[in-house]
RNA sequence: GCCCGGGUGGCGAAAUGGUAGACGCAAGGGACUUAAAAUCCCUCGAGGUCAAACUCAUACCGGUUCGAGUCCGGUCCCGGGCACCA
């Protein structure tokens, strides 16, 4: 009898008393394989029934590779730093880190139900100070190659809450919690120039074996686009300003320039009859958080400055606008404007009554034309398609020394400071005129203090800035020093992690360089898609300074990456308490057996689609795990397993092997599954069993099913672990029939199927099938026109 | 609006351009049982027929091909992502 609950106490506990799963990083005379799964935040939930489809994959993957004879790294590890345990202190008026540890014993728990073959003696969470030490280390270098820096940048602030928040945490301009009003106020914020490392972030993108969309959303998230700087001189004035366009070849048709609100030459500029309306405009557009601007984007607004350019490619004035539909973060912000041949341009210009001229053959009586075509109204280069004019206006631009060619991203800088409490303190001394220093390398980490209260204070300052004296003042070199109060966001710790599970304990270096050397880059990492640019943007960036540094060799962390798709609810929506359609998977393990989970979501189609959940289908999972168990059980058919083969599974067994070899390398589950299902509806035709297929089944089955594969294993002999069993290998010979169905077709159309030898000829198959009354039948006296054969599938006449 | 996925039985799904629906779930019938559960056997896309033959069928329309779920063009619907990006 299939006893799960004793099995799986059985097999978790031998597991761990002879650490099965330990994985020494020193040995190299292996083969070397690291797979990786996104390490999970511990929320106070405990573990939805979706994380185990991602963690059995890729443990699935593992218990293949070491049946192969790889040293396979696997770990776990905890993102433990986090907003709802920073919350619930506040609440309860108690440490994040009790809420947050007692999580993660939760999580741990309930991971190791799942038979999941981590190497525990590499964990580690993000909030552990001998983590965070090189996460602190990794910024300071960072500072000290100046890619972070200090900005004032728009954040969300709620005056009632006195505290800033995540997007996220806005809906509407109030605040998720409490509806308060939120307003948009500078803020001084470390920011890292991620933008630095756009083009390499870019182009190495190529040769990764990920996702195809995914690549695609990282490629449209960085936004390269080719186009040229243009600079226009001011009527008047010495000064000058660049815009960016993508259009060059429109230049003869630009009429006006809009500059965006935030642009430094505004204020400076503003003839003295604007000036009240611009600063008005520009105080007004500052107040537009990034929801209202977007809001509003069916009304372009904009005021006249009051001031003329020079195109410089004829030398007319144009007029110059300030608009808030121009953003100062992108390009130089500022943009030429042709209003015949962009609709945003078009649409300002009509509203406006600014003059517009049309450069492309096309029509613009009712919307801007901006497709290809002959350019007119452009001197030299009328008669020119898009190209050609680009070329020849970008080559005159250059010539009178007023035009580059660029390359701009929409790729911005990442803000990385937070004002919370619960993440790792950015490691920077300020002195007294508020200038940055890095904290000594020898004298991280710099650790969280212990504080009374975690909540920020009222006018918007970070809560460490309440820590007390003895950590937030220090004396170095005679000089004094306060502590940054800032700490860093969630994505910190994330973007480096898999470099410490090489060498978690290493306190002397981020990781052993030779052991970094060896075990880079990943070799699959699965995770959910929804990190599919901002995690993984920012580890590639991490990864690639750190390449810079020295550390690291390699140029990407993640050489294949997979999504695995969502468990949904029975009812296909996605699970949520207030649909009341959660699964627990504490429930199924005790009700069906961890195995039975397991196999479920593997088989329950491709791993990369979202799928529902289902409780019948738990079920019929787990009466396949009792089929088959009772092949190896005393008490049932036992007796049937020889060691002499009869050669009644040899085809089945062979495909089978052969199936899991493609489909486990393609993470492809459910259709091997699907075989052993065949696999075992075979043994149970079969009069004897032999026994090296019932071995291979076991060895296949036990990466899916670990627990009741352990168990089979012992029942069939075998006094160690299967885990490092040796990968069943299977005969081609044994797959080749010697007889074969062949469709008959009458022109295109099966008509009948008939059964000829393996090798028989065009000639034979077709004497075959034309004796076949049915097809006789269809073809009558009709001629034959023509005859295609396609050896082993099918035999087509066309009359 | 743009980008990326996806649309196949009652359901989850299979299918190197070559017999559409493997495998499983559900359902129905039968065997075993005092009975139930479990197990075993049979049926199971729609129409049609006593049974067959046959016809229709992979969201829709068209194309390429001896042959299309699969390739190409267009349309509709669903999901995800991004969005005043110059």
């Amino acid at each position: 009898m299939y006893d799960y609950q004793r099995i799986e106490q059985k097999w978790r506990k031998y597991w761990e008393d002879h650490k099965t799963f330990y994985c020494d990083t020193h040995d190299f005379s292996k083969p070397k394989y690291y797979v990786m799964d996104m390490f999970p935040y511990p929320s106070g939930q405990g573990l939805h029934v979706g994380h185990p489809e991602g963690y059995t994959a890729t443990d699935i993957v593992s218990r293949m590779k070491r049946m192969q004879g790889y040293n396979v790294l696997h770990p776990m590890g905890w993102d433990a730093f986090g907003l709802p345990a920073e919350q619930f202190a506040i609440a309860n008026n108690t440490h994040p880190e009790g809420f947050t540890r007692a999580n993660i014993a939760h999580f741990k728990d309930q991971i190791q139900s799942l038979g999941l073959s981590y190497d525990w003696s590499k964990e580690f969470a993000t909030i552990d100070p001998s983590y965070y030490k090189w996460t602190q280390w990794i910024f300071a270098k960072m500072f000290e190659n100046d890619l972070a820096y200090v900005d004032n940048i728009p954040v969300n602030y709620c005056p009632e809450l006195g505290t800033v928040l995540a997007n996220e945490e806005v809906i509407d301009g109030k605040s998720e919690r409490g509806g308060f009003p939120v307003i948009r106020m500078p803020m001084r914020q470390w920011v890292l120039k991620i933008t630095a490392y756009a083009d390499r972030l870019e182009k190495d993108l190529d040769g990764l074996d990920w996702p195809k969309s995914t690549i695609e959303m990282q490629k449209n998230w960085i936004g390269a686009s080719s186009g040229v700087e243009i600079t226009f001189d001011i009527v008047g004035h010495k000064e000058s300003f660049k815009v960016f366009t993508t259009r060059v070849d429109t230049l003869f048709g630009c009429t006006y320039c809009v500059l965006a609100p935030e642009h430094p030459l505004v204020k400076k500029l503003v003839s003295e009859g604007q000036r009240k309306e611009i600063e008005k405009y520009i105080e007004e557009s500052s107040k537009k958080s990034d929801l209202l601007r977007t809001a509003l984007a069916k009304e372009k607004t904009g005021v006249p400055l009051g001031i003329f350019a020079i195109n410089p490619i004829n030398g007319k004035e144009i007029p110059v606008y300030v608009g808030d539909y121009v953003l100062g973060s992108y390009g130089s912000g500022a943009v030429m404007a042709v209003p015949c041949h962009d609709e945003r341009d078009y649409e300002f210009a009509k509203k406006h009554n600014i003059p517009m001229i049309q450069v492309l053959e096309g029509d613009v009586s009712e919307k801007a034309f901006v497709d290809d075509g002959k350019h007119i109204n452009s001197d030299f280069a009328n008669g020119m398609n898009i190209s050609e004019a680009k070329k020849a206006i970008t080559d005159r631009l250059i010539s009178i020394g007023k035009g580059k060619v660029v390359t701009n991203y929409k790729l911005r800088d990442w803000i990385f400071s937070r004002q919370r409490y619960w993440g790792e303190p950015i490691p920077i001394l300020l002195d007294e005129e508020g200038k940055p220093r890095a904290e000594d390398l020898s004298l991280l980490p710099v650790v969280l203090p212990e504080m009374d209260e975690y909540s920020p204070s009222k006018d918007g300052k970070p809560p460490l800035a309440k820590a007390p004296k003895s950590w937030l003042e220090v004396e170095k070199d005679g000089k004094k020093y306060t502590r940054e109060t800032n700490t860093m966001p969630q994505w910190a710790g994330s973007s480096w992690y898999y470099l410490r599970y090489i060498d978690p304990n290493n306190d002397k270096e981020l990781a052993d360089p030779a052991l970094l050397k060896h075990w880079l880059p990943v070799d699959l990492y699965i995770g959910g898609q929804e990190h599919a640019v901002l995690h993984l943007l920012y580890a590639r960036f991490w990864h690639k300074f750190l390449y810079d540094l020295g550390v690291v060799d390699c140029l990407e962390p993640f050489k294949r990456l997979y999504h695995q798709g969502m468990i949904l609810g029975a009812n296909g929506e996605k699970m949520s308490k207030s649909r009341g359609n959660v699964v627990n998977p504490d429930d199924i393990v005790r009700d069906y057996g961890a195995d039975s989970l397991r196999l479920f979501e593997m088989f329950a189609g491709p791993l990369n689609e979202s799928k529902p959940w289902s409780d019948t289908g738990i079920n019929g999972s787990h009466r396949f795990i009792e089929r088959c168990y009772r092949l190896v059980d005393e008490e049932t058919y036992f007796s049937r397993i020889s060691t002499t083969n009869s050669g009644e599974l040899d085809y089945s067994y062979n495909a089978l092997v052969k199936k899991a070899n493609e489909d486990f390398d393609n993470l492809s589950f459910n259709t091997t599954i699907a075989q052993m299902m065949v696999f075992i509806n075979d043994c149970y035709k079969a009069k004897s069993l032999y026994k090296p297929y019932i071995e291979g089944f076991v060895q296949i089955f036990s990466c899916i099913c670990p627990f009741v594969g352990e168990e089979m294993w012992e029942k069939l002999g075998h006094n160690e672990s299967i885990a490092y069993s040796s990968w069943p290998t299977f005969d081609e010979s044994k797959l080749v029939l010697e007889s074969v169905n062949i469709a008959v077709a009458i022109n295109g159309k099966t008509r009948d199927v008939i059964s000829v030898s393996k090798d028989a000829s065009e000639e034979e198959v077709s004497k075959i099938a034309l004796s076949s009354p049915k097809v006789a039948a269809f073809i009558g006296d009709h001629p034959l026109r023509k005859t295609i054969f396609v050896k082993g599938k099918i035999i087509n006449f066309i009359i």
